[in-house]
DNA sequence: CCTCCACAGGAAGCGCAGGAGT
DNA sequence: ACTCCTGCGCTTCCTGTGGAGG
C-alpha cells in the first residue's frame, strides 16, 4: 500500500482539524458581546456620514482582540457594500509594518491595487492616502494590530489625525491594538488623547468562559464524543490558571487530539491533555526564545547554565533556595560563553538592558537584593523550568550554527 | 561616622546602515 | 549618483543607593 494512502486511511479524532488551529476565525465570539457592541456603536457613525472616534484596544495575548476587530470590520464591510456606504477598512499587523512609512504604504497598496508605491517618498505616500479619501469622500478605518511596535508612532498618529482637517468629506479613523498595558502611558500626551478617544479593554477569559469557548470548538472540529468533558475542563483550567489565554487553550486541544491520533485512540482524555500541556509550554518557550536577538539568547543561556549547575544558597538564612543568581556572576558567565563562542561581548550597562528585556518577556524574574546582601544587586531567577529553556536554547543555537 | 562594595540606571556620544533630499 | 540626515545598537562615563565593614 502506498504510504500516503495509509496515512489518509488512518482514523482520526478530528472532523476538521483546521478549526482548532489559531488561524481559524470563528463566526461566533462568546463573552465579547460588550466589546463588539461598543466598537459597533463607534464605527456606526461612519454609516451616518460622520467620522468615528479613534479606538484604542488593549488586553493580553489570546483575549480575542484581533479576532473581534476583524469580525467587526468584516460585518461593517458586508453591511457597507449592501447599502453602498463609502467605507474602506484596512487591517495591518504593525509587526510586519513597523514604521509610519510602511503603514501608509500598506494603505496605499489597498487603495490603489494597480499601483506599486514602493520607493516613493514618505510625503508622497501620505498625500496619496489623503487624496484617496478626499476624492472618494469615504471613511477609512485603519486597524493597526500590535501598534506598539511602530517606531515613529507619534508621527503616524499626528499625521493621520491632522489629515482630517484637510479632508472636507469623509475621514480617517484609527483602531490601535496593543497587548502591552504600560504602552499607553509611554505615549506623548497629544498622541494619547487622540488615539484613546475611545478605549476598549479585553480582560483575560476565566475558566468558565474558556470552557464554553472550547466546547464550541470541539463541536466543530472533533468527531462526536471524541473529547471527554473532563478533558475540556482540564484544558480550560490549565489555560485559565496560566494566562486566561484562549489561544493556548485551543492549542492544548489541538495537540491533545494529535497525541490521541498518534496513539490510535478514538477519544481524547485528561491524560492526553496533560501530555499536550508539556508540549504546548515548550512550544511557547521555544517561540519566545527564537525571536530574541542572539545576545539576549546568550544571556539567557548563561542564566540557565548557572541555575542548572549551581546550588542557590541564600546567604542570609543559609538555606538551600531555588536557583537564585546574582547579577554580577551572570554577567561574568555570559562573558565567558560569548567569548568561547566567538561572539562579541556587550558592556555591563547594555547587559542590564537585556536583563530587563528578558524580564518583560517573563523568561526571568528579578528581585532587588534586600538585607543580608553586601551592597546592591539584583537576584535573577528563571521564569520557567531551567531544563526546558536549556533544551529550547540548544536547539535554536544549534540551528544558528553557534 | 565614613568608606567601600556591587550594583542600577541616566546622559552623552559614537559608528554604522539605510533612507531622504538634491 | 551624490551627500546629508536620522535612528539604532552600543559604549563610556557618571551619579545614586543602601548595607557591610572598619
Amino acid at each position: 500500500m502506498n504510504i500516503f494512502e495509509e496515512a489518509l486511511q488512518k482514523k482520526s479524532v478530528f472532523k476538521n482539524r483546521d478549526l482548532v488551529t489559531p488561524h481559524y476565525m470563528p463566526d461566533k465570539l462568546p463573552f465579547r458581546e460588550n466589546q463588539i457592541k461598543q466598537m459597533t456603536n463607534v464605527l456606526a457613525l461612519a454609516l451616518k456620514g460622520s467620522k468615528p472616534d479613534n479606538i484604542f484596544i488593549y488586553g493580553r495575548t489570546g483575549t480575542g482582540k484581533t479576532v473581534t476587530t476583524k469580525f467587526v470590520l468584516n460585518q461593517l464591510n458586508e453591511f457597507a457594500s449592501k447599502t453602498n456606504a463609502k467605507i474602506v477598512t484596512t487591517y495591518i499587523n504593525c509587526r510586519n509594518h513597523p514604521t509610519k512609512y510602511k503603514v501608509l504604504l500598506k494603505c496605499c497598496s489597498q487603495y490603489y491595487p494597480e499601483h506599486n508605491f514602493i520607493g516613493y517618498s514618505a510625503g508622497f505616500v501620505y498625500e496619496k492616502v489623503v487624496s484617496y479619501v478626499e476624492k472618494n469622500e469615504c471613511f477609512a478605518i485603519i486597524a493597526s494590530d500590535e501598534i506598539d511596535t511602530v517606531k515613529d508612532l507619534d508621527d503616524l498618529i499626528y499625521a493621520l489625525t491632522r489629515s482630517n482637517d484637510e479632508i472636507s468629506k469623509g475621514g480617517i479613523s484609527i483602531i490601535g491594538i496593543s497587548n502591552n498595558v504600560l504602552f499607553k502611558d509611554r505615549l506623548d500626551a497629544r498622541t494619547k488623547s487622540s488615539l484613546c478617544q475611545q478605549e476598549l479593554v479585553f480582560p483575560p477569559y476565566n475558566a468558565y468562559e474558556l470552557k464554553e469557548i472550547l466546547k464550541q470548538r470541539v463541536e466543530l472540529a472533533f468527531n462526536e464524543n471524541a473529547v471527554q468533558e473532563s478533558a475540556i475542563n482540564l484544558a480550560a483550567a490549565i489555560a485559565a490558571k496560566e494566562s486566561g489565554d484562549a489561544r493556548t487553550a485551543v492549542m492544548l486541544l489541538l495537540r491533545a487530539g494529535e497525541i490521541a491520533d498518534q496513539k490510535g485512540l478514538s477519544v481524547v482524555t485528561d491524560k492526553e491533555v496533560e501530555e499536550a500541556r508539556k508540549k504546548v509550554e515548550e512550544e511557547i518557550i521555544l517561540n519566545m526564545i527564537s525571536t530574541l536577538p542572539i545576545q539576549e539568547q546568550l544571556v539567557l543561556l548563561a542564566i540557565t547554565k548557572l541555575s542548572l549547575n549551581k546550588r542557590g544558597i541564600n546567604k542570609l538564612t543559609g538555606m538551600q533556595e531555588e536557583n537564585v543568581l546574582y547579577s554580577g556572576e551572570v554577567y561574568e558567565e555570559y562573558c565567558r560563553i560569548a567569548r568561547s563562542l566567538k561572539e562579541n561581548v556587550v558592556s555591563a550597562r547594555w547587559y542590564r538592558e537585556y536583563i530587563h528585556e528578558l524580564e518583560t518577556y517573563g523568561l526571568i524574574v528579578t528581585t532587588a537584593s534586600g538585607a543580608g546582601q553586601r551592597g546592591q544587586t539584583t537576584f535573577i531567577k528563571l521564569g520557567y523550568e531551567a531544563q526546558k529553556i536549556y533544551s529550547s536554547l540548544s536547539k535554536i543555537l544549534q540551528a544558528e550554527n553557534i
